[in-house]
DNA sequence: TGAATCGATGCCAAATTTTGTCACCAAATG
DNA sequence: CATTTGGTGACAAAATTTGGCATCGATTCA
């Protein structure tokens, strides 16, 4: 019996029965107690909220708000908790790390499972460099506000985003792009897109993104 | 290194970088190439498409269909399903069953992120009692089909029910119920439900259910 | 053709994780 | 007070995972 699942049949026995003792969830997933209250503790760390209660009558009690929760985020909202979990990976120097991705778990849980898909979708446009073990998260160099919904808008639906930018000669041009990904490289944030007119990939230094046409 | 975060990381590797070797995937992800390919079987068991390319240039690709998948099954077709599986389950004399879940986990993902809610829903309305080993599946004693699509919706929808019913000494009554659980003790099928005029859970044959009064 | 690249599989011992058991505590219940 | 029920720690056994290694097949390129 694989873990994953049994963590699964757990939810679903709390979800259905309302309460139940660990001894029954035990026999009916097939494993010790000790087990079943590790899981219990693996649950809890994923999220779910379980309430216990000792004594006779006493048993686990699944909060069924910490399991049909609706998204309360505005997706701009998450836009920039995604980063934030970006960021902590990459100030990581592991290839890949537990704990950022612990948390992007918990982010998850909070919101709709459509969320969840473009949640995912936005992370993987999105690269963030070496921060400094001494940098904070802070000092990502966060640009302004006002273009993530673009952002978002475009990189989720795959639309094309048509600006004004001041090119590395100081030239202004009329672009419009496909935007792939969102490279931020502390303290500069570049737009990585595909320019149609130029027919070639394009790295745009976000702050000399000036405005609409 | 968590198994369940690493399936995870590479499917999101996968999904962004088009395709990409077995050894980049190893360095991002810090495990051995033997591990990466264990984990890419296990993907592909778990639905995933990736296809392969050998020789220079070469490398894993992550179908996109495979991931973005959308229902292509009715509800109704759904919970004929969930009813094996929850049979395959019940007839197996452990207390939870792999391969069943392992089912289940491939309907699942056959289906779109808010179908899934539903059939969770719905599996956990449905019990089934012990089969036999030599009993087969389709000797559940499955019902009149034309009842699944309401007993879908009442379940899904907490909607109450409205039938006339012929009960143990065959007196006949209209019945308005809640409608809790549907319980499969084959070759008999019972719903449980709320009555709310008499106060009470009532398990009503489901043969006995005559029509909508 | 031959060398190099890249996926895929089998095998095995080492490393790691999971699991069960036991002992014990705290809270609640009757 | 005895019992039930959740929760924790420790430790050894059991199970799983992992990393090499050898090997095969397919592909690419010189």
């Amino acid at each position: 019996m694989n873990i994953r699942l049994r963590h699964e049949a757990i939810v679903r026995i709390l979800r259905r029965s309302g309460t139940s003792t660990v001894n029954d969830l035990a026999r009916e997933v097939g494993a010790s107690g000790r087990t079943v209250l590790r899981d219990i503790v693996a649950l809890r760390d994923q999220g779910f909220v379980i309430h216990s209660e000792s004594g006779r009558g006493g048993g686990l009690l699944l909060d069924p708000q910490s399991v049909q929760t609706t998204a309360r985020l505005s997706m701009t909202e998450v836009f920039a908790l995604i980063i934030s979990v970006a960021a902590m990976r990459a100030a990581r120097s592991l290839p890949f790390s537990d704990l950022a991705d612990a948390g992007l778990a918990k982010i998850e849980r909070a919101l709709s499972a459509d969320k969840v898909r473009d949640l995912r979708r936005l992370l993987d446009c999105l690269y963030v460099g070496q921060l400094s073990p001494e940098q904070d998260i802070s000092d990502l160099g966060l640009i302004d506000q006002a273009l993530l919904p673009a952002f978002e808008t475009t990189f989720l639906q795959r639309l094309h985003l048509r600006f004004r930018y001041r090119d590395a000669k100081g030239a202004e041009t009329i672009r419009t792009v496909e935007p792939q990904a969102l490279l931020i490289l502390p303290p500069l944030w570049y737009l990585v897109a595909w320019d149609a007119a130029r027919d070639d990939f394009r790295q745009l230094a976000v702050e000399m993104i000036l405005s609409a046409p």
